[in-house]
DNA sequence: GATGAATGAGCTTTCATTCAT
DNA sequence: GATGAATGAAAGCTCATTCAT
């Protein structure tokens, strides 16, 4: 039987070499050197190259997916829950640089795979945010003029290029945490109602 | 002698392709068919491969910044001096949708030379971000507490996900226009004194 | 793993396609045909085309090294070692006319490689006729104030000489061993009537 | 009217580059640019690239021809004559290195058109070398069981041999001339004691 | 005659994928 | 299941040659 742990054995390893060499630069030889596996063995438990990159975006967005609403769920404000998804992701971002920049680079990738998947993991993820801005506007705490389907993509978007600062940086002025209050603090004084 | 025209159709053409295939996918040949030229002809203006994309980079990015600094020299209002941003780089992707999309790539290649430009290029670019937004504290219209540096990176990562947005979904719920209004609102009411 | 039968497939098509082509004018695909595998094997076992003519170089030069050397020791008498290197040399060049033809070429192509390897591997080539005359100076039997450095060179290019005739002139009027006898009577004798 | 002038420059300047680089490894570029000259210019002079090196070959041999005749036409003792032609070929590498080179290069290139020109004009330069041992052995100066022809060979290819030295040797322990007497010496007395 | 921009055929090399062991 | 040697299609790039000016 193939084995859950060789499978999950490459898919480190090709998020570790797509970050470092991105996903075109990355030879076969590379993730499986990196696995510690033969060349071969990575078409026992993946059809193709690309196959790689989309397992790997399947299943760790289903993992962040469901981190991320395990820690909403533990908040019953809005405005407690935004920041709670800010964190999320930059100490996402602090636990594991590599997978953030896998992702970063997947989701601008112009593939028909990306076009499709942005319709359904990506779309869930950042639905979450989306979905706690209805709250704050039904909840009378957000303005109701803001359409959360444009809120949601700032919002992602404004951290998603912090993310992309600090994979380039390493080295950055503010702190992760620093950063995810200030980009909080925009945005929810932004959207409050007065 | 080798002529401007040429060198500008090569650059035309390779934007095209390249937001259609993506850099890797690109082949020099369909280059060299979109611009009507030979594919030896390339090498008569370009290096290689990626000097075409880094070229691309460079030459676009200075007209993005000439212009939209020619429109924020216009306005005396921090306030409507992001909003001409905002404006700016969202009709840029109406108008050229397939250089932003090429632009947005780029940005995410893991690669050397894109860490390098990032530092150059890129920052000149978001840099008037962060110079309205110090304006704005200095004149006491926005709030002081806000670090311009993480500002800026937040404004320009929320127009520049909604951009991802329409490249990706052709048919928009929003116009343009209508989200660069949204987008200016919630970052002014969340940047703006009370 | 890489079989050495292969290597030496590789090899013997490689001597086979320089000799018959040159160097510039074969193909990478001419040899593997040759040598019945694919283009890409021979990347396994070679750098790259050059590093075919060098393996090649280093591997074939030092069997001869080393059959001559056995040849020679074989002998006692300076006269006769120079008769032995010299029947061998044109031995080599009946049983391995085009081996021969490769090396020709490349002793005088004009590459940085080839400037370095004189100085080593066919320098120590020629030596062993240096040798052989210092000890024929020594035994009295060959004139002393002939410098070993330039009657080494002498006697070589007078073989080689004599192979590329052969070479160009598949039919010629007199056999190696004939040629062989000739030149080292000259050599031993001297023009000159007593 | 095409000058005459301008066919020289290309030449000198094909020597020159074939010289340095070799003639696969030097473009048409290189040697219209060492001429002074567009690359199409040259293409008024020479059928192609292949054509300058087979002029250059008929060309400069013929001088060389010319001008080692008259020099032993002074002469009336062959083994003067000899020596006078190991003079004149060691004094052409001193002066005119680069042109020895190509030749040399030249003359072991394995394409069709050198086997067709040794058969003519090498051949006829090699050939005064047979003409003087005949003269020789006429005399009773030379022993008659050595074939002229392999003389010849043997004599040249020492003579070329010690050239290759001087070619990738730069500063060598023995002067031409002196080469040229030893090179003489051996041929004309032989190795052996007396 | 001279130019040099343009051409495009040709070749080396890479690397995802296969399959015999 | 695992291996890694072998495959061969694919593509970037070079450069001799052409030809409009």
């Amino acid at each position: 039987m193939k084995s859950a742990d060789k499978h999950d054995k490459i898919i480190r390893a090709a998020i570790k070499v797509f970050a470092d060499k991105g996903f075109f630069n990355a030879r076969i030889a590379d993730i499986a050197k990196e696995a510690g596996v033969a060349d071969g063995t990575i078409y026992l438990y993946f059809n193709n190259k690309y196959d790689i990159l989309l397992s790997l975006f399947e299943e760790e967005i289903d993992k962040i997916i469901s981190e991320v609403r395990k820690l909403i769920d533990k908040e019953t404000d809005p405005e407690r829950m935004l920041a709670a998804f800010a964190h999320h992701y930059l100490n996402l971002l602090r636990d594991n640089k590599e997978l953030v920049e896998v992702l970063q680079m997947e989701l601008r990738q112009s593939t028909s795979f990306i076009k499709e998947y942005r319709k359904t993991k990506f779309v869930e993820y950042i639905d979450i945010i989306s979905e706690i801005v209805r709250q704050g506007q039904q909840r009378e705490q957000f303005r109701k003029d803001v359409l959360p389907g444009i809120a949601k993509r700032a919002y992602f978007g404004a951290l998603d290029e912090m993310a992309r600062h600090w994979i380039l940086q390493p080295n950055p002025r503010y702190s992760p945490g620093e950063a995810a209050e200030q980009i909080c603090s925009i945005f929810l004084y932004g959207l409050k109602t007065k």
